[in-house]
DNA sequence: ACCTGTTGTGGGAGCGCTCCCAAACTGCTT
DNA sequence: AAGCAGTTTGGGAGCGCTCCCACAACAGGT
């Protein structure tokens, strides 16, 4: 049976109130009995019972990182796993559990709502990729802290993202410096809001220039085959350069481009988006839009703590600049 | 303020413990008495309090996911993604929470006294790839129901893992069989325990077959970056084939022998392992090793959670078979 | 000598549940 | 009419902590 506090309290001689004061790094206590106490600790490795603690304080010292992406297809992307590795990092480091929830998109909001009422979690971080997802106005509905990663829908909530539609545009003016004029695009999958974002950036910039071809638009899905069906759609059209909306799909648009006996960049440039570690170490190597996730976790996760401390705070977005990895695609 | 069982009682104009026994699925209550305590729960949209469940009964409906690859590099490595994958799945479909730790080797064993002591968890499921982990050591004393999954070092331990040993025969083999025979391995990390067992199997069927040469190994690290050096070691000794430890340094190793303007099977064939996504993509396809992170992820959780349902079982281990995928690089 | 403030400490109450045992009610037998 | 088994319900105790208030001890100022 693991010792409780006031097992501690007895064995060194001094009330439950006070052994909770050492453990908390308490403020008033006689520095010679929490030397005293501590010692005890050590010696009987007393670990605090986070369940009590929960109860009794109404904090869990926890965090969730909420994905609806699901556990489906999605997850392939390497986005997911980079945003997790983040968020745990910081985690980790703040020695604040994490509580992962792979949802599906409709079970989310139940998963929210059993969050919430439980005091599972002291505040939660959310990936939003799925444009209109209700869960937004879920949350704020809620009254548990969150901030959410990868897009940010409203000055008034906090987010950590990419600006996703100056990043397309960053992506397309580097095409059209290059020279390129017949420029296609792979879309993400419709329902995300980063394809949508990325997709206005693209076009925007084309028709600024007045070389935008609505016949060099591709459906994509984020996924490689989707990259692969994509480009095998846009080839017939001779694009000159073609924008991925992520990496995945510039993976799967490689496929179809060197099955059609062409090369890149000669006959077809590509510029991806995310920067995924594989990125590198395509033939030729991708150039791409960095998009930083492990970053974008850690900082979330800070965000969040930020707000745990001072719930008062302003929310605050925090715009990453998008930065352009060039390559030899493109 | 969230609802209490006490309300949902005085609302039903019953007791706490009879709405507490209609919550559990509890078993003597009066289906009619049980409906209105539903209907009530349901219109008030009632959530037990997690902490205080977990404090009263011991059981925290959570379990644990503890990879002490770390948050480092070995994390690009999509084999814990999937392995996250599967095991995020399997406990949202049986409504369980998955608290996730990412550790350093070094922080384990605390993280681990602090699962125990705390029911934070029921059980946890530990990606065990480490050689000389401690960390089992500390399982076994402690009395955390724990699955491993990835290697199974004993049959006295609870394990999904695939025969790392026999998979490595079997791609040898197969290399044997397509006529090769020098043959070349560019090895996992060392303190690597499945590193160890492909290197095994690798060495025993060559001696078998009287072809084993030493300067044909080549040191690697299970990462893109060990893939490409081990191969520009490898690539003076002229390898008919290469057998990389995992599907990530063969990416690499690709990229060793295309810069060489070497092609691939003709000049040098290619055998990896794990069957990652990325596998399928590469030019030209992978011949592979499968390993089915995400199956195995699941099977760990239904294993743990069988452990948590009767404690008295005895510890199986769940061996995997290898599956040899042919693609076009061998 | 008194009061005042400061520092350190102790213990009661309570967080929201589960578990257990006892009480209340039912229907049936003798 | 009393007795009994079986079903259904109620309430006390307690899980291990935190929070709050009370109190003890001692300093310095009047």
């Amino acid at each position: 049976m693991p010792l409780t506090l006031e097992d501690i309290a007895r064995i060194s001689g001094v009330s439950r109130s006070t052994v909770s004061r050492v453990v908390n790094g308490g403020d008033k206590v006689n520095p010679q009995t929490r030397e005293r106490v501590l010692e005890v600790i050590r010696q009987w490795n007393y670990q605090p019972n986070a369940a009590a603690r929960r109860l009794a304080a109404g904090r869990s010292d926890t965090l969730g990182l909420l994905i609806p992406a699901g556990a489906g297809a999605a997850f392939e992307d390497p986005y997911f796993s980079q945003v997790i590795r983040g968020v745990a990092a910081a985690c980790s480091r703040r020695d604040y559990a994490l509580t992962l929830w792979l949802t599906d998109p409709e079970r989310e909001p139940r998963v929210l709502r059993r969050l919430a009422a439980n005091n599972l979690v002291d505040g939660v971080v959310v990936s939003y990729t799925l444009a209109d997802d209700p869960i937004v106005g879920e949350l704020r509905r809620g009254n548990l802290p969150f901030v959410l990663i990868g897009h940010a829908p409203d000055p008034a909530i906090n987010a950590v993202a990419l600006d996703n539609v100056e990043a397309a545009r960053v992506a397309v003016r580097y095409l059209l410096e290059r020279g390129y004029r017949r420029i296609g695009i792979i879309m993400g999958a419709p329902n995300q809001i980063d394809a949508q974002d990325r997709l206005r950036g693209f076009t925007e910039v084309l028709e600024q220039a007045g070389v935008f071809d609505p016949t060099l638009l591709a459906e994509g899905d984020f996924l490689e085959e989707g990259g692969y069906s994509g480009m095998r759609l846009l080839l017939p059209r001779r694009p000159e350069a073609v924008f991925a909306a992520n990496d995945l799909m510039a993976v799967g648009a490689y496929r179809a481009i060197q099955e059609a006996g062409l090369s890149i960049p000669a006959d077809v440039a590509m510029v991806g988006f995310d920067d995924v570690p594989m990125a590198a170490q395509l033939h030729p190597p991708l150039t791409t839009i960095r998009q930083p996730m492990y970053t974008m976790g850690q900082l979330a996760v800070e965000r969040l703590l930020e707000i745990l401390r001072d719930p008062r705070q302003p929310p605050r977005q925090i715009l990453l600049p998008p930065e352009l990895v060039v390559r030899q695609s493109a």
